[in-house]
RNA sequence: GCGAGCGUAGCCGAGUGGUCAAGGCGCCUGUCUGUGGCACAGGAGAUCACGGGUUCGAACCCCGUCGCUCGCCCCA
């Protein structure tokens, strides 16, 4: 193996050429997608002030507690590079004062997330997500518009065969009771529970419910379900989100076993799952946090959202025989025999880029036959051919590839055409 | 943070102690003196991840390091 002094820090990768039409093609479908959802784009800073996330995602999380790239800048603050999307979103919202605009103000963001984890299977350290926020409304219509926009978001990227679940984990009111039903619960059980989940049991109950060992996993089966345990408005919210599922025809299930890592979320939680559900299977999770802008100390603003992981997208794009179109390539390759033709042909394919359409020019010392095998690795869809012969002539051959045949232009000619087209 | 597997040219991949290492893809050239996709022939490209050890001798055995992959944890 060739030598390598540099490569691509643990977890990040390059993404070649070959794999931007997966990228070129998730980013255009998800745009489109936000566009007819009336959501504007948002760009946040790669980095933030630390505590912006310590006091959103929380302090108890495995993000905050052994995730984030934090460092002390150069003047001694302490910034973190983002390690999620909603919480910079919600930081600008308060910042621009975007509670004078109408409400919900809908945004989508398209950007690099990072997190100090161990790489694995569509797990990154540095990977990218596409997410949306609506912020300013708690009307469970809100929630549905956003689950419809993930929703619309496979289907416009061909994802057929995804699962939707849908949960509700209750609010301030009426969660710390539930809780403590499921803490009571699966104390009855505890020799039942794996080394994992006697530690959840004190540090975080709900995530018992996700357990994947088996034995914890039928325990969860039987145990007590939030969406039994809600209060009058958490109830109320619930029951019309699902109605307005249903008039939507939106194919969900409830999953009364989805909850989600980081603390702010409530009421309205849901996720979208691939069929060969794995480890790292989740492409989109999201969900309510009402109580989020007020935790960064704006006024109380409801707000709702998701987020898709792109590498993971991509994954799945891969996967499924999902049409993804291929990178567009110049037009036309210039090809040349001899030193006047190379200036020739130098001179043809600048005028061709300046008037927009894509050319390059053949290069180097190749035989004609070279340059046409060049033509054809590269899939240029036309070679134009100069020589001795149409120099004199003032004509260039136009090659088509695809159909194999070629014609003798005069080139000011040619070039009136493929300039205006 | 815990557990497992792997590391041979750009990519895939044979080789499990004895001529400084097969084959395939890709790349370049020629057969075809100005023409691609096929075929044939040739060529370039490998300190066999790195370091140490065992041995007369190591890609192959042992130890360490690094990296990659997979699972858990967690999450998109």
């Amino acid at each position: 193996m060739t030598i390598v002094v540099f490569r691509a820090p643990r977890g990040t990768a390059d993404r070649l050429p070959d794999e931007q039409k997966y990228w070129r093609f998730i980013e255009a479908r998800a745009v489109g997608v936000a566009g007819r959802f009336g959501y504007g784009r948002i760009d946040t800073p790669a980095f933030e002030d630390s505590n912006l996330f310590v006091r959103s995602v929380g302090e108890g999380t495995d993000i905050v507690e052994k995730e984030m790239y934090t460092f002390e800048d150069r003047g001694g603050d302490s910034v973190t590079l983002r390690p999620e999307g909603t919480a910079p979103v919600c930081r600008a919202y308060l910042e621009h004062g975007m509670h004078n605009l109408p409400q919900p103000v809908r945004m989508y963001y398209f950007c690099p997330v990072f997190r100090y984890e161990r790489p694995q299977a569509g797990r990154f350290r540095q990977h990218h997500q596409f997410g949306v926020e609506a912020l300013g409304d708690a009307d469970p219509s809100v929630d549905a518009e956003v689950i419809e926009v993930a929703w619309e978001l496979m289907g416009s990227l061909g994802l057929r065969d995804v699962n939707l679940l849908v949960n509700s984990i209750g609010d301030g009111d009426c969660r710390p009771a539930y809780v403590e039903r499921l803490r009571d619960y699966y104390a009855g059980h505890q020799p039942r529970l794996c080394p994992d989940c006697r530690e959840r049991l004190e540090r975080n109950p709900l995530r018992l419910l996700d357990c994947k060992v088996e034995t914890c996993r039928a325990l969860g089966d039987e145990a007590p379900r939030s969406t039994d345990y809600l209060c009058d408005g958490c109830r109320e919210h619930w029951d019309k989100l699902a109605g307005y599922l249903d008039v939507m025809g939106l194919p969900y299930t409830v999953d009364h076993r989805l909850v989600r890592g980081l603390d702010y979320y409530t009421r309205t939680v849901f996720e979208i799952q691939p069929p060969d559900a794995g480890g790292q299977s989740t492409i989109c999770g999201g969900g309510r946090y009402d109580g989020l802008v007020a935790q960064l100390g704006g006024r109380p603003t409801p707000g709702i959202g998701f987020a898709t992981g792109i590498e993971r997208l991509t994954l799945n794009l891969k996967r499924s025989e999902a049409p993804v179109p291929d990178e567009p390539s110049p037009r036309y390759l210039v090809a040349n025999v001899g030193e006047n033709a190379r200036t020739a042909a130098l001179e043809l394919a600048v005028k061709l880029r300046r008037a927009g359409v894509g050319a390059i020019l053949s290069s180097g010392s190749r035989g004609l036959r070279g340059q046409m095998r060049q033509a054809n690795a590269l899939g240029i869809p036309y070679a134009l051919i100069l020589g001795d012969d149409e120099i004199l002539k003032g004509e260039v051959v136009v090659r088509d590839m695809i159909a194999s045949a070629q014609q003798s232009r005069p080139l000011t000619e040619f070039l009136a055409e493929a300039g205006g087209g």
